[in-house]
RNA sequence: GGUCUGAUGGCCGAGUGGCUAGGCAGAGGUCUGCAAAACCUCGUACAGCGGUUCGAAUCCGCUUCAGACCUCCA
């Protein structure tokens, strides 16, 4: 079948190439998931929204991907992490919870605040923590490939060693020689030999929480490691898409690439693929700065630095409008302009959807045939999204104008601009109808308003106009009980 | 200090050698009993200074500023 090219910017590449997957009909796809230990906040919607996008795109476009996302429960979570800072894991270590009672509430709030911005599920989410023999056998590889040295009871990457072989630095661009020079001081740096050495096995403190048995001593597997191991094992040593936030550039993903090469020879994916960040008045959100919003606060507008509260949709909507290599500033005043915007987008979308324009004859609305391909051909230029949603408005305007009969469409341009819309806005933005409001209280203040008026008609003895609102409202099930003074009603 | 990005109108944001997106806000108008919505029209923006070019916001150089990474981070 035909498929829309697709380009994606290649972090290893640095350059816009087209996308062709290793054994087409099937792409493999991996992106560094959350590590779940904390409240998902506006910066993971990022790249959860952004991959989402290339999945569904992918799909679209004839392929069937294997999407793998992990989910990181080992190695980050120290029992004495983020002191005074996150009140839960606090909470949660003062309850003397599991670890993995820990983990597994943050992956449920994960998935509870994805699921509602409308992001799929991917094929496989595994746990770090479920693949330790994986884990362990990767070490092994590396360590008879000989670059792992032992020190203190911990594994570590002898990174110097690997640069004699291979070039160290290929993603992120940068040589040792710069690295040297710029480390600060940490805990456990005594035990590597050289400072851009990583982990690749911790022998675990006596307060580390997280523990498994190994060759080498009681400990947890080193921060890159579950990556490399689960995406080799779900996809293969060699695989077509990596994805993740540019701050996993370095090391993260310098390491990973270091660990695959060591252990087979060659790199694992072949298209590196990274989104921006979310900034804050112009500084990256995040947990170390401690400016985050999280995306309950944002879904209810519990935080001070929040106007109100803003649908799931509208993040979403956000996040699309800005292209995912740029930076997107957060400030209440664009996400209110967003929520303006969707709104918009939506009830021209609605019109289409509730055939609520009238047919004709003939079109003066411009031939709706190409719009598909247009936005096709956005999305698959390095998902360009805010491009192919400007396409749209443009739409928005003559589906307007078809509402206001001040232009005309036949059946077959209205059902393919529905169509179109259906695609584009729904299968592959995946964006949905805002949520119903809980409209209970407005119920009643309805019903006491009709009742106002109703007694208004009882003063003038307009008993017609009094008996048909009490008729009206007692076949919508809602009962009217007079009183002298006015009248109550109830719901049936 | 090193590496790397970016600087677009009141705000958010695409674009990237000539045709100068889009959204929000603002101004005027049409419609309308009033209002709202919708529609039409309008603000001619690309940090600064040089250079290349017939032509640059778009390429090159310098300057200024901002950010990211170098430590867990989406």
């Amino acid at each position: 079948m035909e498929r829309t090219p697709i380009t994606l910017y290649n972090t290893l590449s640095r350059t816009k190439q087209e996308f062709e997957p290793l054994n087409p009909p099937f792409v493999g796809l991996y992106v560094c998931g959350p590590t779940v230990y904390g409240d998902p906040h506006l910066g993971h919607a990022r790249p959860a929204v952004t991959f989402d996008l290339l999945f569904r795109l992918l799909k679209y476009s004839g392929y069937r991907v294997r999407y793998v996302r992990n989910i990181t429960d080992v190695g980050h979570l120290e029992n004495d992490a983020d002191a005074g800072e996150d009140k839960i894991a606090k909470k949660a270590r003062l309850e003397q919870l599991e670890p993995m009672e820990v983990a597994g509430y943050y992956t449920r709030r994960y998935h509870q605040f994805m699921d509602r911005m409308g992001v799929e599920r991917p094929s496989i989410e595994p746990h770090a923590s479920g693949h330790i023999i994986e884990q362990i056998e990767l070490i092994k590889a590396i360590e008879k490939a000989g670059y792992v040295y032992e020190s203190g009871g911990s594994l570590y990457f002898d990174v110097r060693k690997y640069a004699e072989k291979y070039p160290y630095g290929i993603l992120s661009g940068r040589n040792l020689d710069d690295l040297q020079s710029g480390t600060r001081e940490l805990d456990g740096q005594e035990e590597k030999r050289f400072s851009a050495d990583f982990a690749l096995w911790k022998k675990a403190s006596p307060d580390h929480i997280m523990r498994w048995p190994s060759p080498w001593s009681v400990g947890f597997p080193g921060w890159h490691l579950d990556c490399s191991a689960m995406s080799a094992k779900y996809l293969g040593e060699t695989f077509d898409i990596h994805g993740g936030g540019m701050d996993l550039i370095f090391p993260h993903h310098e390491c990973e690439i270091a660990q695959s090469t060591a252990a087979c020879g060659h790199g694992s994916a072949r298209y590196w693929v990274h989104n921006n960040m979310i900034t804050i008045n112009g500084q990256k959100m995040g947990k170390s700065l401690g400016n985050f919003i999280t995306l309950e606060e944002f879904f209810t507008g519990s935080s001070p630095l929040l106007a109100q509260a803003y649908d799931p949709m509208v993040i979403r909507f956000f996040i699309l409008q800005a292209h995912y290599r740029s930076t997107l500033d957060f400030s209440n005043e664009a996400l209110q302009a967003a929520e303006k915007g969707y709104q918009r987008l939506q009830k021209a979308w609605e019109l289409l959807e509730k055939g609520k324009l009238p047919a004709s004859a003939a079109s003066t609305i411009p031939a709706p045939q190409g719009l598909l391909g247009e936005c096709l051909a956005l999305l698959g230029d390095d998902m360009n999204s805010p491009a192919a949603i400007a396409l749209l408005f443009d739409w928005v305007r003559h589906i307007n104008a078809l509402h206001d009969g001040t232009q005309t469409a036949t059946q077959a341009d209205l059902d393919c601009l529905k169509q179109t819309f259906d695609t584009v806005l729904g299968t592959l933005l995946g964006l949905a109808p805002l949520a119903e409001r809980d409209d209970s209280a407005r119920l009643g203040g309805l019903i006491d308003m009709i009742l106002e008026v109703r007694q208004t008609a009882k003063a003038e003895k307009n008993w017609a106009t009094s008996d048909l609102i009490r008729d009206r409202l007692a076949a919508l099930g809602v009962r009217v009980k007079d009183r002298k003074e006015g009248a109550d009603w109830e719901l049936e």
